[in-house]
DNA sequence: GATCGAGACTAGAGCGCTCTAGCCCTTGAA
DNA sequence: TTCAAGGGCTAGAGCGCTCTAGTCTCGATC
């Protein structure tokens, strides 16, 4: 047959042949464990190269009863997820574990991309902004250690990392009362996740500023068109406001278009601050400021709990909290002074 | 031990004895072949489900002599990748073969990805946009079936499938040519891949409009900034064209954003043509007019080579052209009256 | 009534690893 | 000298499936 000329299945034992030991020795140099002299070691790994062997993961995971691998579910078109997916990948290193990626799209359910993992027999399964209805993430956590990454869940069934949203509003707003803004209004994601806690950071804030009389809170969305239709109530009447806090960068973005539409100089006359670090904040036309959620710390302690989960660590879950920070782009400024 | 009560490891003998058959007949009934009666069949289902049992991948992979996995390499934060995974998900549930995600990022080598696919001995690897060396790809495709997704490349040692961009730069002059400009010029990619046929497509368009005279290639990059150095050459001088073709979306956005902040007003002084599609073209703020690939005949012709190369098909390399598409937009409308 | 064939089902040998048990040898302490 | 300890190595039994080569049953055919 054509196809035997490429790899075709070069197995242990052919090492083993070429070097003139044992299948058994082949295993062990291979899983880097003591128990090889230094010539054999070498002999091994010169007989493999020189075949092309590496070993098949699916006889690996077959024969040791654990699977090392840590099975991931997220969604392909979420640039937070797959910047998380990508601090996992880089944490995954330091452990023993291996990463098997379920993604999530339009066209493809949690529930296909679990279930694909599952018949890999991950050991923990990190979800990513799961979707799925409670009782199914129930049903799921009692079948297999699960850490939820970015969803808010109350009285989990599994462990839960998050940001603190409240925290995120927070800062934003004393950034701005910090540039010297009083009139600070919130526009917010209405019943969106993680809205009420912005909401409420932002109020928090403002309170703690002395600046309760200036609490506004202005119905938003997640949208770049919510934010334009945000804008009418942001600009108009007798008191503008020098200073927004958008529920997120897409409905800030929508407003920062209508302010510069309306001739509204930004961040001169407006400041500006979104909410999620997310690619368009970054591009030099918007270089929105805005509030990032730690990828790096987020990934690192869902990793941290999903290994202790494999390895068998039992107590009741965890809720993880981590704080975010704020990036200071173009868009906001001392105020200017007016009257 | 506690993690005993969870799934544990339910297998196909434990559902072969509560359904009272062999296992044999329990691998028939889940690998849906011929050969179990109706009773048995349901009789086996039933139990399965009582028991949660779902087939191990790995033992079942390495049961049989196939893998039936497909590896794809791709950009984890390349939105034109995810959506080409997201397509090839679609495609290959019409097959038999299952995914593997092996994903790149900045911290994750191609190499590295890789090697993890072909540890699960996939039967064809799908590399979307690889930036491998040549020597490295040659030598990959002779261990195994290679399929290139979006890089050109000459005399390959693989199938390769991309988009004509020669025929995406023709269809963004031939849309704004239809629209009654003349005075078209191309800010190019420079030395990036794509960027000489998108001049070619851009040039041999113009000619076919009888206007040679009105060619004009400016200098310009890949990116928001190259966009808004360009417009500076394009906006200046007596002759300011009335339509731009530029070498991709981030490009045309900078050179967007530097028009209308020099107050020219797009569309209507000013048409611009993007490349890709990305996402920034559909916001709302921008709505660029743009060209896109056809990522749902790209993934599904490069599976589909993918699946006859697994199954032994040994022809020599194919190279598979796919023609774009216009995605009009905001940016592009008939030429004001001048002078 | 013997023969055949098709359909339903099973036994059991792999697949390519891991890992335990045990062998052989050398070394150092008793 | 004896024995325990331990390093280096191997045999061989799994791991949970697939798949070939059967066996058995039953009804149709000659």
């Amino acid at each position: 047959m054509a196809g035997e000329s490429r790899s075709s299945a070069v197995t242990m034992a052919d090492v083993a042949e070429r070097a003139g030991v044992s299948r058994a020795l082949v295993s062990i140099v291979f899983r880097g464990v003591v128990g090889a002299s230094a010539e054999n070691r070498e002999r091994v790994m010169r007989a493999a190269a020189e075949l092309g062997y590496s070993p098949d993961r699916r006889a690996r995971l077959l024969g040791s009863s654990r699977s090392r691998t840590l099975g991931v579910v997220f969604g392909l078109h979420h640039e937070f997820h797959t910047e998380l997916v990508e601090r996992f990948y880089q944490g995954v290193e330091r452990t023993e574990f291996d990463l098997a990626l379920g993604a999530t799209a339009p066209t493809r359910t949690e529930r296909t991309a679990v279930q694909s993992l599952l018949e890999f027999r991950c050991e923990a399964l990190l979800l990513v902004g799961p979707t799925m209805q409670r009782k199914d993430l129930d049903a799921l956590a009692s079948q297999v250690p699960v850490v939820v990454l970015a969803r808010d869940l109350r009285a989990p069934s599994c462990d839960v990392v998050r940001t603190d949203d409240e925290h995120g509003a927070r800062i934003a707003v004393e950034h701005l009362v910090g540039l010297g803004h009083r009139a600070v209004v919130h526009v917010d994601g209405r019943r969106a996740p993680g809205a009420a806690e912005r909401r409420r950071g932002y109020r928090k804030a403002m309170e703690s500023a002395g600046l309760s009389a200036q609490v506004r809170v202005i119905p938003g969305g997640l949208t770049e068109e919510d934010g334009e239709r945000a804008a009418a109530d942001v600009l108009s009447g007798r008191s503008r406001p020098t200073g927004v806090v958008a529920f997120n960068d897409h409905c800030a973005a929508g407003l920062l278009s209508a302010a510069r539409q309306d001739g509204v100089a930004v961040p001169r006359s407006l400041s500006l601050v979104g909410y999620d670090d997310s690619r368009i904040a970054g591009l030099s036309s918007i270089s929105l400021t805005t509030i990032a959620q730690d990828s790096r710390r987020l990934a690192g302690a869902a990793l941290d709990l999903a290994v202790r989960r494999a390895g068998g660590w039992d107590e009741p879950p965890v809720d993880t909290v981590v704080p975010p920070r704020l990036v200071v782009r173009g868009t906001s400024a001392t105020p200017e002074r007016r009257r």
